[in-house]
DNA sequence: ACCTGAACACCGTTCAAGT
DNA sequence: ACCTGAACACCGTTCAAGT
């Protein structure tokens, strides 16, 4: 059919939406692919062109740069996930949320690091905050509060996971080697002292933070309840 | 004089050391000025040897590579820190610690990525650790959970930092704007609707923070004392 | 012992050219 | 509308050569 006798797109840009969705479908489950086996770092123009079989520029007709080829996979990775436990407990929803993302983060080891960094931030990212937000305004507290300690958990959450991926930096990990060889003697008594498992334990370290913030939640809810309303005991 | 005649050195090693730290702190004096004014990713190998009137490759005399440059900046950086307050309540000592890593962040923007990433985690940062690891000893708390709340408030704080440092990670600040173009309509009835400062209080939420843990410390170490002992109050 | 210049194998991105 | 190839201005690092 030659090009003059096609007919005219009766919604043009819905099968253009199409074509670049589906392209841009394909880039984005092969970044992920690469992100996955060979950490975030792997991803090049270069690298994502050849792993779909074209040319780097080839990738700049589907997104505008880099950054915008990472937003998009840390979009997709969190708009996958379901942050919402339907807890009737606001401790469980906010545990099932955060659980959530710390597995997302340990499944897709580059992700913290795309969300931290990059400004990759996609929208999808109010997701885990809503619900969390929810959970403590049940809780009682309010939403400047509330706000605060959410970034608190995903500081946390995000930070515990990159130290788990990641390894422990060099170093920083307390073995008795590394205490032995760059703790001794330095005047750091109690760390050298330590006593601590021969393998850390991430997943009860994890569930330790987070039952650590509650129980501060819950300690911040009572604080301010006594000192809004005093009286409230009578 | 004439190079013959020179007389042998007493003791070869000493000043050969001399000479290499006088240069190696001319490197990483320059290098902080280049990270604090320009980022730490503003620190090549190319730029750091204009900022000393060298050649890119005269910098492999004194470090093995740009990742052993990073490690010294880390660890001079944090060197410099006195994150003893020599208080004697715990938790002003814990709050003096954190206050400290937190400032030194914000006057180094590039420490948190530093110290996050790029394997450059330098001894010195066994000293916040000590600290807090007394603290916390003395609050009654056992080693394991000492080193898992230690970990909690340093990924909360340079969490923090990074996020007040960096900026706002693009949309993710909660503006009016921002809720209106991102978050309005999409589900997020929470997020929508809360009702925040127009300007975020970073110094009141970092103390917020600090002192949810501490309460959380606190009632961890009251309910292991209730658990271990439940006779206590006989 | 310290430094240099050229080179290598990479980057992200622009541009002009093809279909 | 989509893709390509060549090119540009960068990287960190190696190597051989200078003093």
């Amino acid at each position: 059919m030659p090009r003059s006798q096609r007919p005219k797109r009766a919604a043009p840009g819905a099968r253009e939406r199409k074509r670049r969705d589906l392209s841009r479908g394909k880039l984005i489950a092969a970044a992920i692919e690469l992100i996955d086996a060979r950490g975030a770092a792997a991803i090049t123009m270069r690298s994502l062109g050849k792993a779909v079989g074209a040319t780097p520029m080839a990738l700049y007709n589907h997104f505008s740069s880099k950054r915008d080829i990472l937003a998009a996979v840390a979009d997709h990775v969190v708009s996958a996930a379901e942050f919402d436990g339907q807890h009737a407990d606001w401790r469980d929803q906010v545990r099932h949320c955060f659980d959530v993302l710390r597995r997302l983060c340990l499944r897709h080891p580059g992700l913290p690091g795309l969300l931290e960094q990059g400004d990759a931030a996609p929208v999808s990212v109010f997701a885990p905050m809503e619900v969390t937000l929810r959970a403590f305004r049940q809780a009682g507290l309010d939403d400047i509060d509330s706000t605060r300690t959410y970034f608190l958990l995903v500081s946390f959450t995000l930070g515990q996971a990159a130290y788990q991926t990641r390894g422990p930096i060099a170093g920083l990990e307390l073995s008795e080697q590394v205490r032995a060889d760059r703790i001794a003697g330095r005047g750091y008594a109690v760390a050298e002292r330590l006593e601590l498992p021969p393998s850390w334990d991430f997943d009860a370290s994890f569930d330790f933070g987070i039952a650590l913030v509650l129980n501060g939640v819950e300690a911040t809810v009572r604080r301010k309840a006594a000192g809004a309303d005093p009286s409230s005991g009578r």
